[in-house]
DNA sequence: GGATGGATTGACT
DNA sequence: GTCAATCCATCCT
């Protein structure tokens, strides 16, 4: 088991979210598997970082391996792991693995698909807020292992956005019934 | 200063 | 399938 050290973050969003699929994160001991995942960069016009920082997303344009933790639609929250200046992944899904009591306790449903399929629900098994955005991924409260076996990434069209629709920066775990929806039927995109 | 819409989710028809 | 919840950046007057 091996912690990721924040330089490994420090190159594009893209690569990063491909090589996150089938690491392991924990918020104080609570996670899982990552296995659905998104990315979003500077030139990217469906990304918060497009028009420049802002204090919102402010945290994207700080240090690698950091995490940017925005509120959603008002009510729900979502994380990204800073990767170059501008660019973030953003953690769309977790295959639960530790803490599943606690996670249902928060999430109020024992559906183990149901828990971390999906940003907010993610964010909301994880009690992630944003008390934690611009805090370093290598310290507690959190912890990221490196992949302790081979896996199959595919990739597609990003979920619900209205802008940058055609770029195939959604990485997804091959197999996966723990992502928060399945790929297109056929060639994926 | 006000209106609008979004990297979402859960409840409901 | 539709809709409301509700924060904040952006765009308009």
């Amino acid at each position: 088991m091996t912690q990721l050290p924040l330089p490994w973050f420090a190159r594009s969003a893209a690569s990063v979210a491909s090589d996150l699929i089938g690491c392991r994160l924990l918020v104080d001991g609570v996670g899982g598997l990552v296995v659905e995942t998104e990315a979003y960069d500077r030139s990217d016009p469906a990304s918060h970082s497009f028009a420049g920082p802002t204090s919102r997303n402010a945290s994207m344009f700080g240090p690698p391996g950091h995490a940017y933790v925005y509120r959603s639609y008002g009510l729900h929250w979502c994380m990204n792991i800073v990767c170059e200046p501008g660019s973030a992944v953003l953690v769309r899904a977790l295959e639960p693995m530790a803490g599943l009591d606690r996670m249902r306790a928060r999430r109020l449903t024992t559906d183990p698909h149901r828990l971390c399929a999906g940003p907010g629900r993610v964010c909301q098994a994880l009690a992630i807020s944003g008390e934690h955005d611009g805090r370093p991924l290598d310290r507690a409260p959190f912890v990221l292992l490196a992949r302790d076996q081979p896996v199959t990434v595919m990739s597609g069209s990003r979920i619900g956005i209205t802008r940058g629709v055609q770029t195939p920066w959604r990485f997804l775990l091959a197999g996966s019934r723990f992502v928060s929806r399945p790929l297109p039927r056929g060639r994926p995109s």
